[in-house]
DNA sequence: GTGAAAGCGCTAACAC
DNA sequence: GTGTTAGCGCTTTCAC
């Protein structure tokens, strides 16, 4: 109903007097068309400024040369870096993306990725959402043939392509420069530990104290089910720690949404940073190194991963997943040691 | 290729006995079909989990039940903020969202919604990109039919539904809030003055001089032309204004980006806030709260916008724009006096 | 080298 | 009330 004079094939076909089969081959560049009706076809093309009709090409081949993105919300600025970098290598590649965010929720991730199928994407782009647990679905879809490649919070029991960052590393490093400041109780506060994420971060955590020789205290680490997405959970697990015979002297914080969050608890309920309690995230917002404290956290090179993980998608699609070996691809991660987590010994 | 079960019309006539138009209508409970076959063709659809094809549909009907978005980048806070407002209210009335970035280019932003109109999304919400002049395009796809609600940045030379904030109130009362303080001589740093939001603003500021009483200082009024996407830029002008006879003794930026890149910016050259220079800004960054000193800012209802737009514009594409007086949703804005302003003499 | 015809999954006149 | 038919714009055998 829309632009009246939308061209078709068959409108070109009617002006030049050929059949829509010949100008839809030359269009493509058909071995069998002559060089001379190519040439005929395409310049007329392109003075009427023809443009294929996606949607009717989608119905025929099944293909929409779009990528569909899945993960949790763009307004965490990690997020929003990883869609412009999967945006970057889409275009370049001639694919359009369809984002979709799943807010945190298992079933609200499952609608998006079947509608996604539904709109016939060429593969899908997930980070999961930290509740998931059940990827039965996805596996299905995966040996039915849809390409897929998981960023972020990969799924452990799916084989595909996978790009992460060294959550381990990064884990590792901020909880060693916690103690290296002088903390001894470092709470670690992440989403479930359903998430590789949240798995490898713990890890990281977990290994700098055995390094140091510290006991692991299981009553400092917890977990916000909705990564934090509520205020509300925040404050109740701080309040908790806060309640503990032996408070913390230090969080580390695994996720971005809970690092700035938690920061933000902190400075509502007045309590000194890093004085009282030192504080080392990840997050890739860039304000953070103006906030009072700034806060020492891990970088996570989001346009990449993002850039990253769409060019091996395309390349599952363009090729295909048949005798490919999947690999996970680990990006190096930027630790910034700031005012936040009481650099006393060092640097 | 994928899913090698998917469920069509087709499918089911075949076992039902029934043919594909008997299902189709009853599937969108059409009036010639019968309660009893009705019945037993829904149940039996829900039974095998049938999902209409979107893509057949949208290539029959010409309407996909999506909605294509265009604005600058979801980098920025607030536009992420306003396409969860869209979301929300898109799926609670069955729409689908398509989110494309101009990335403040004219170019790329053309290239988006001519791609969103060949995917035939059913109207389209855009905050148009800062350098865009030529809006010829979008009129006549208006004039064809194309709903259109502009949000944020629109386009005053189309007429069409449009919610914006209050933005001259914005800079008006953190100008005022300035000279309040004891600014004499306030920089007013935006974008290109091309957009409505820059001139509004900058209409803001100027009404806020006159009212006290203070003449315009043209070279304290700069501009972003890329909306300071590059650090370069906002490093530049900022210089520029440092090295005039008479330095400003604060900033009134007027964009998100701008206010946060412009306090990078003076903390990065050792210039202390508010002493040296005192800010107020536009953001939506909630992190503003946290920094040193705080970020005195203007928070636009981000949330609130996209909704609000997105049912305007549902509204559009179902009742048609026929007879329709069209109008600009003007929302309030907050006003948030932190401690970048230095406020002496108010609370 | 070009064209006719079928069909992707759906909707909508129009028969019956 | 239900079925037949045509067709959205495109691709793809298969004839010629």
């Amino acid at each position: 109903m829309l632009p009246t004079h939308i061209i078709t094939l068959k409108q070109i076909a009617h002006d030049l007097k050929l059949s829509t089969s010949t100008i839809s081959k030359a269009l493509r560049n058909s071995p069998e068309i002559s060089a001379i009706t190519k040439e005929k076809i395409t310049a007329y093309a392109k003075k009427l400024n023809f443009r294929h009709n996606p949607t009717a090409r989608a119905l025929k081949t099944g293909s929409s040369k779009t990528i569909g993105v899945v993960l949790s919300t763009i307004e965490n600025p990690f997020f929003a870096e990883v869609i412009n970098g999967i945006e970057s290598a889409a275009h370049e590649n001639g694919y359009n993306i369809c984002i979709t965010q799943s807010h945190g929720s298992s079933k609200m991730e499952k609608t998006s990725i079947t509608q996604l199928i539904r709109y016939s994407v060429d593969g899908l782009l997930i980070s999961l959402a930290a509740e998931t647990t059940d990827t039965g679905y996805l596996q299905s879809m995966q040996n039915a043939g849809l390409p897929l490649v998981f960023f972020d919070r990969v799924a452990p029991q799916i084989n595909t392509h996978k790009v992460v960052a060294d959550n381990f590393a990064g884990a590792y490093q901020a909880t060693l420069h916690l103690l290296n400041s002088g903390c001894k109780r470092i709470a670690f506060m992440s989403s479930a530990l359903n998430t590789s994420v949240a798995l490898e971060r713990k890890a990281g955590y977990l290994q700098a104290l055995a390094d140091k020789g510290l006991a692991i205290n299981e009553s400092l680490i917890r977990y916000c089910n909705q990564d934090g997405e509520s205020n509300k959970e925040i404050d109740e697990v701080v309040n908790e720690l806060l309640l503990l015979n032996e408070v913390p002297d230090a969080i580390f914080t695994a996720t971005d949404n809970i690092s700035t969050k938690v920061f933000q608890c902190l400075h509502r309920k007045g309590i000194r940073i890093p004085q009282e309690i030192a504080l080392f995230g990840f997050t890739n917002s860039d304000l953070v190194e103006l906030t009072a404290p700034t806060l020492s956290s891990i970088h996570q090179p989001g346009f990449d991963m993002g850039k990253k993980a769409a060019e091996m998608l395309i390349a599952l699609i363009v090729n295909g997943a048949k005798d490919i070996t999947f690999q996970t691809l680990v990006l190096p991660v930027k630790v910034y040691a700031r005012g936040s987590s009481r650099c006393i010994g060092c640097a």
